[in-house]
RNA sequence: GCGCGUGUAGCUCAGUUGGUUAGAGCGCGUCGCUGAUAACGACGAGGUCCCCGGUUCGAAUCCAGGCACGCGCACCA
């Protein structure tokens, strides 16, 4: 760039007499930019800039030996589209690593993908058409296994665009895969460290059960699915045996469950009742507390006959709605441990948890279908000298439908029985009462149709119970943002632990590395592929092998899954001559996410010096919904992998930053058929008849626009910096395309409009910036900078530049504070008003500066350097938020000057060292902002704008120690207001009134109930008397109630009011008047004002050049236009370029047009004047 | 049902240990500027701080009880 030869140019277009001389060439160092600026597409050349000079590689290898700040990338699922949710975890996990590493840090960023599971599995279904588990085994485990294998990279290429896209830095060669071989085999070291530990076991409990899929779920997955959906609700009756026409009443809202019915529970401490049903003159028994709300509901009348303790009606027998095991097992007796015989089944049980919340306080108990009535059927067995005598009755099977042991039902899908089964009930007279039932229920949470099933099953379980306490006291150390995370959501799950269900009968998942003795049933776990190959006799490998040589292309890491991992067999230490054989199960894939800390090295079987390095992580960040997903399966597999002796709590994360969910916004019409994406297409289409409305993002709605729509027309940064600033990232944040679009001018525009300015300028006037200075830069910073000549020190320029300087450097401070901390959203306020202050205060109040005749005025030059030096910054301190914006200020603003640094993300973020801040001056120049602002005010309501000079304003402080100060700054003011004269007072002023007030925060402690009072006499006082009384006696003295009361300087508060009657303004600090006498030449000079804005308004509409010289012609038979004009010919002639300025009528070639000036119509007209 | 969170301007959100005139941005309105110009700027209107009690001299802020919304949990039989 610099080596360019600008062509000949005016520097100073004001300046009439640079045309005089011949036109002379001098060095560019920067172009002006333009203003109509397209950041998508400087996105996409920043991001080819990056790739090609390898910047991020760059900015490691620069870190290489700086002390590690640890980053765990979540690994997606790389088997759907990413959607805008992933955009805001994406930047945010981008925003800290970026920080860090300008901070000095050394960030490493390893990519991670999560590739097992049954979202896998139900994609890869989904595509063959098939559901259940028999309809996979008949398509082939190996097949199935290798088109998994093959989704799981589907929309990689999506992915990685959209990564690339959004600016996010991450090492995605380096990935971690969670089914390649190396991750597979860490997984399995953490799972025989827990197996021989005895915290992997066995266990037959109650499981949620996906029936249809043929597996168990965890918690975490079961939580997913739980969608409200009405279900039958009826009351049935269980009639007691040997008790003459009278019926236990028990609330059901699974009917399926009936015909499996073994107990009826009840609550030993609650009261029961004897009721006649009026309606039907039969006895039920229900709990008394709810015997007048079941009457209600049912429109019946129910009389009670007696009330008994829950106690007394403990082991009564009852018939059971269906006769299937009844008619078999009902005449069995069994000896009791504690003496004497009972009846096994059909009998009334005690259960604790048995409440009158709901239903009728007597429990229909199916100890398969339910966690609380295995429970009770376990106890129940424990009183029996034979616990044989009291088997699970389940007459369901494993896919959901009835068995031959409901013969009736045989083969019926359970959900689909439920009809049947209540017409049966009514039909035989068992049904008392039915209803509908609204609640929540899960359903697979990958086949959203299937509803899960309590269900008893075989399954493999991790002891988490165990370390319960421990996994509380490393979440209590855990950084969480926001804090209430940690003691809340994620401890109160915490303190709720149940054991982890880990195993899944599933088949594209990490294979549950047990193998059992065939024979003795003995069992060990395997730590790794080469453990497991130098077991005794092996035998099956050739089974990969084969397999590999049929298909040459097969991923070598399929040889640790199903089903080649499954054939190989080796000798049973137990048993001479029995084989071990690997249990069918994989694991849940949630495991695998957990164990990425240590798997995504391959650790311990390798890089265990990476591994020491990289844990635990610094910072990791998730949306909410991952609070017993990844964060949970991390901390208990940590904790329990590694004890507090081993590594110190907490980890395996310290700092944890829980994103909101992100919602859509849209537009729709009022009947809520046609649906848009923004307001401007739902105007189009529907006028003013539509609604905006919030919700969920849906794909099936469609009701969000794609990331990659929003990167196109607005860029990442637009969504970067609408994501980081418009709210703390855990709220819940709405994607809305309005007001991503807003974030451009609000911040980044604004920036990009200081810059433009400044390069405009810079070009003009040829300013080099540090291209003079001898020495090679580096990261262009003070101590650089002030090598050149022209970069005088900070205390020798003008009080703006000094405050600018200032203002810069505390944003430093405060942004490295506030980044410190995570608090990313206040950093985001510190930077927009930083880029204000220099917008709308620095660059406003210097514009004349940059446009003065003398290049090198020191004045001038100073103005540049300030100005260049705060975008410098401002591009360094930018860096992590917008990294592309910065990116292009940084390679304008350096042009190629040689030794600077490529790119700004290979800078030190800037600390703040270069300058002092000034915190009286921040408070002096807020003070003149306020006066400006607060003329500006006195002058609208006065109606008189701005162009109108007035001739003097009145400034009255509150503290007269700023007068001197801001006397030095009258010009600004002048300027600003546009005044002729300023005067600034602190006492007593005609424009003025005062009133005083207690201070309330000192003075509430001592008077305390007194306040109100003292309050009240302050107020009704003349403020101008009690200041009087203050000023001379140093006091003021108040009786109240009786009681004398001092107060000195510091228990009151003063209070100024601009009087009535006066074009006057008031704020906290100071009170604003102006004299809004206006004298002829006043009048006259607002005239000439008017004049000047409608002669450049026609230069623009004639589309002058803005270096065009004008001759101009004015017309006006008013003899106070003519006046006006006359007297300020030459003010209005350099303000607008003209050569000449002639009322005369008979120029030439001039074409006049009517125009308002000052209420009177006059004839306007100009051209240009050629060379 | 239980738990966590949230409730402040038309919208999105700030609001320090309780202190008496509750802030910002956007939007809206009025206006200015016209050499940052399809830009820039100023000013203004707009509030029952969800409701109801309590503590206190004083509550958006603390406490209790409600209500609404969001999320989570699960012994919803």
């Amino acid at each position: 760039m610099s080596d360019a030869i600008a062509p000949a140019r005016v520097s100073d277009p004001r300046c009439a007499d640079l045309f005089l001389h011949p036109p002379y060439r001098f060095q560019v160092m920067f172009q002006a930019v333009k203003t109509d600026i397209k950041f998508p597409k400087l996105e996409d050349e920043t991001l080819a800039f990056w790739k090609q000079n390898r910047i991020y590689e760059k900015s490691l290898e620069l870190r290489k030996d700086a002390p590690a700040f640890v980053f765990f990338e979540g690994p997606p699922t790389a088997n759907g589209m990413p959607h805008p949710g992933h955009c805001l975890t994406r930047a945010i996990k981008d925003l800290f690593p970026r920080y860090r590493t300008m901070r000095g840090y050394r960030c490493e960023r390893k990519a991670g993908w999560d590739t097992h599971g049954l979202p896998v599995e139900v994609e890869v279904c989904k595509e063959l058409g098939i559901h259940s588990k028999e309809e996979i085994e008949a398509f082939g485990i190996e097949a199935f296994i290798q088109r998994c294998q093959q989704s799981v990279w589907r929309y990689m290429q999506e992915w990685e665009r959209m990564t690339e896209r959004l600016g996010f830095w991450i090492d995605i060669s380096q990935a971690y895969v969670t089914y390649h071989q190396s991750y597979i085999e860490s997984v399995w070291w953490s799972l025989k460290n827990f197996f021989d530990r005895g915290l992997l076991y066995r266990g037959h409990k109650i499981v949620w059960w996906w029936a249809q899929g043929g597996t168990a779920l965890s918690s975490g997955e079961v939580g997913q699915g739980y969608r409200e959906v009405a279900d039958p609700s009826v009351y049935v009756r269980f009639p007691l045996e040997g008790v003459e026409n009278t019926s236990l009443v028990v609330w059901t809202t699974t009917p399926w469950t009936l015909p499996s019915n073994q107990f009826a529970a009840v609550n030993s401490k609650l009261d029961y009742a004897y009721c006649t049903d009026s309606e039907t003159g039969e006895t039920i028994v229900v709990a008394a507390a709810l015997v007048a709300s079941l009457a209600d509901k049912t429109k019946r009348t129910l009389t009670v006959q007696k009330t008994v303790k829950g106690a007394e009606l403990l082991d009564l027998k009852y018939v059971p709605p269906f006769p299937y095991y009844y008619d078999q097992q009902s005449k069995e007796l069994a000896e009791l441990k504690e003496g004497g015989q009972c009846r096994p089944s059909w009998r009334v049980v005690e259960a604790s948890f048995v409440t009158i919340d709901s239903g009728t306080g007597l429990v229909h108990m199916a100890p398969p279908f339910g966690e609380a009535d295995y429970e009770v059927l376990v106890a129940e067995k424990a009183r029996f000298k034979t616990p044989v005598q009291l088997p699970l009755l389940c007459a369901v099977a494993p896919n959901g439908r009835f068995t031959a042991e409901a013969p009736d039902y045989e083969g019926v899908w359970v959900k689909d029985a439920d009809k049947p089964i209540t017409r049966r009930l009514r039909d035989e007279g068992k049904l008392w009462h039915q209803e509908q039932y609204l609640h929540d229920y899960p359903f697979c949470w990958r086949a959203s149709e299937d509803p899960l099933i309590q269900y008893p099953r075989e399954s493999w379980f991790i002891r988490t119970t165990k370390f319960r306490d421990a996994m509380l006291e490393n979440n209590k150390q855990i950084g969480w943002l926001p804090e209430h995370i940690g003691p809340g959501r994620f401890g109160n799950f915490l303190e709720s632990n149940v054991d982890w269900a880990l195993s899944r009968e599933r088949y594209w998942g990490t294979p549950l590395p047990i193998w059992v003795c065939e024979s003795t049933g003995q069992m060990e776990a395997i730590g790794s592929y080469d453990e497991l190959l130098a077991k005794q006799g092996i035998t099956g490998t050739e089974v990969w092998l084969e397999a590999k040589a049929k298909y040459p292309d097969l991923v070598d890491d399929l040889r640790v899954h199903k089903p080649y991992i499954d054939a190989i067999l080796y000798d049973s230490p137990f048993e001479a001559g029995a084989k071990m054989r690997r249990v069918t199960e994989v694991i849940d894939c949630w495991y695998d996410s957990g164990a990425m800390p240590f798997a995504q090295w391959g650790y311990p079987h390798k890089n265990a010096a990476s591994f020491k390095d990289q844990f635990p992580a610094d910072f990791i960040s998730e949306a909410l919904d991952q609070t017993r997903g990844w964060f949970y399966s991390q901390l208990a597999i940590s904790t329990m992998l590694f004890s507090k002796e081993e590594v110190a709590y907490p980890h395996p994360f310290k700092n944890c930053i829980v994103l909101g969910l992100m919602m859509a916004e849209w537009y729709e019409s009022k009947d809520g058929k046609q649906r848009f994406l923004t307001e401007e297409e739902a105007r189009e289409a529907l006028g003013s008849e539509f609604v905006v409305k919030n919700g969920k993002m849906s794909k099936s709605l469609r009701n969000y626009r794609s990331p990659q729509e929003i990167f196109d027309k607005y860029g990442a940064d637009a969504l970067r910096w609408y994501l980081f600033a418009n709210q703390p990232p855990w709220n819940s944040i709405l994607y809305s395309e309005r007001a991503i679009k807003d974030s451009i001018p609000e911040f980044i525009l604004r920036l990009w409009n200081v810059f433009s300015f400044f390069t405009i300028y810079a070009e003009i006037d040829g300013f080099q910036g540090p291209a003079d200075i001898v020495e090679s830069l580096d990261q262009m910073n003070s101590s650089e900078f002030a090598k050149s000549p022209t970069y005088r020190p900070i205390e020798q320029r003008s009080e703006l530049d000094r405050w600018m300087m200032s203002e810069l450097a505390a944003a430093c401070k405060d942004v490295v504070e506030r980044m410190d901390k995570y608090d990313s959203y206040g950093a985001c306020q510190t930077l927009n008003s930083l880029v204000d202050a220099l917008s709308n205060w620095y660059v406003r109040r210097s514009r004349s500066r940059y446009w003065a005749a003398d290049k090198q005025a020191p004045e001038k030059l100073d103005a540049y350097w300030t100005l260049y030096e705060s975008l410098v910054v401002i591009s360094k301190l930018i860096a992590p938020f917008t990294p592309f914006v910065a990116e292009v200020l940084w390679r304008h603003l350096k042009g190629d000057l040689s030794g600077v640094r490529e790119s700004v993300h290979l800078c030190d973020f800037p600390s703040g060292d270069f300058a002092s801040t000034d915190p009286l001056l921040n408070l002096r120049m807020n003070l003149l902002r306020e006066i400006a602002s607060l003329g500006r005010s006195a002058r609208m309501d006065a109606k008189l704008k701005v162009r109108q000079t007035l001739s003097r304003v009145e400034v009255t402080l509150a503290d007269e120690s700023h007068i001197e100060w801001l006397k030095k700054h009258d010009d600004i003011v002048r300027a600003e207001i546009n005044v002729k004269e300023i005067h600034y007072a602190s006492g007593a002023s005609p424009f003025v009134e005062y009133s005083v007030q207690p201070n309330f925060r000192k003075l509430g402690p001592r008077v305390g109930p007194l306040l109100p009072k003292l309050k009240q006499a302050l107020v009704t006082a003349s403020g101008a008397q009690l200041l009087e009384q203050m000023t001379l006696r140093g006091k003021i003295t108040l009786s109240i109630d009786d009681k004398t009361i001092e107060l000195d300087n510091e228990d009151i508060q003063v209070r100024m009011n601009a009087k009535a009657g006066w074009a006057a303004s008031q704020g906290k600090n100071c009170v604003v008047a102006l004299n809004t006498e206006l004298t002829d030449e006043l009048i006259r000079d607002g005239i000439a004002n008017d004049a000047i804005r409608l002669i450049q308004d026609m230069r623009k509409k004639r589309q002058c050049d803005f270096a065009d010289r004008i001759e101009v012609v004015l017309q006006s038979p008013e003899t106070l236009i003519q006046d006006a004009i006359q007297e300020n010919r030459n003010h209005i002639c350099a303000e607008t370029l003209a050569v000449r300025l002639t009322m005369d009528t008979s120029a030439v070639g001039v074409e006049l047009e009517a125009v308002e000036l000052a209420e009177f119509s006059v004839q306007l007209g100009l051209k240009v004047v050629k060379d």
